[in-house]
DNA sequence: CGATGTTGGGTGCATATACACCATTTGCGC
DNA sequence: GCGCAAATGGTGTATATGCACCCAACATCG
């Protein structure tokens, strides 16, 4: 007995908003991280082999939600710049990630600067529709997830 | 009065959660869309110019909340695949651009599809948490456009 | 110990994204 | 008409993203 489903047009996209609303906060904290040199995606990439130790790709792409082989990419910047050093181990396929000390001041520095963009964004929002926003993102991906 | 702001890690990034979650979505729907060869910002890229008629980048780079320069290169595919074409307009720095009875086409049977994949993802959330979710996007959205 | 499946990871290819810079055209003030 | 600012858009460069495919190393079973 439920409501014939409204139609849908493409404008509705959920991916389309989604999309879009990525790529503009990501050109915000991008302004923000630009002093550093770090992208968005490597501040967060760094910021977890900073946490998280001595750690595999397949680790971080579980971590970051990320595609495995997008990550190899992403992480020449890091090991090019001196941020990021491969180390073996034990299983001679992996070879486990760790932040230099280079890369850990660096992280260092941008927290701060990341920080400014995050207040930025939640300040603008405003506390109410800040938790709206990551409520209904968790959510979402939780449900997601088991697609 | 108001209560000191609670400490930001690095895990409560804005950015991060919606970029993962584009993330996800994309993949969702790029599935859907396989058989029609689009990608889902061509499907939106496609579908603007079918609805807008001649447009010129400019305009679609304000519809689309995308980079002028973005467009540039996504247009390569849809012009490669005679879907869109470039016409001249009266002022000789511009040209329009068109969908061809096969972008109209080839749009059309993609819309189906692309029902598809937004009936699942919205099946997945249920109705609540879609019109959250739209809901906190477009009020984000609203706020951010301002900065 | 050898065949075989599994697991971890890289490459080729294609697209998406945008900043800095450059080229052309247009309109406007004089 | 001239000169110059504004408008329009492309290129060079760099990163981000992920699928299909490949390779090497491990594990397991006979």
């Amino acid at each position: 007995m439920s409501q014939p489903a409204p139609r849908l047009s493409p404008l509705d996209c959920t991916c389309f908003r989604v999309r879009g609303a990525a790529r503009r906060v990501t050109q915000i904290y991008s302004q923000h991280l630009g002093p550093t040199g770090l992208k968005i995606s490597q501040f967060s990439l760094l910021g977890f082999i900073c946490a998280e130790g001595p750690v595999s790709i397949g680790r971080l792409s579980e971590l970051l939600a990320t595609d495995r082989t997008t990550l190899t990419r992403n992480l020449r910047p890091l090991l090019a710049g001196g941020l990021v050093e491969r180390a073996a181990s034990g299983d001679r396929r992996r070879h486990e990630l760790i932040a230099t000390p280079a890369g850990r001041a660096l992280f260092k520095r941008a927290i701060p600067l990341w920080a400014n963009a995050e207040q930025e964004v939640r300040a603008a929002m405003g506390p109410r529709l800040t938790a709206d926003l990551h409520g209904a993102l968790e959510r979402s991906m939780e449900k997601l997830a088991a697609l």
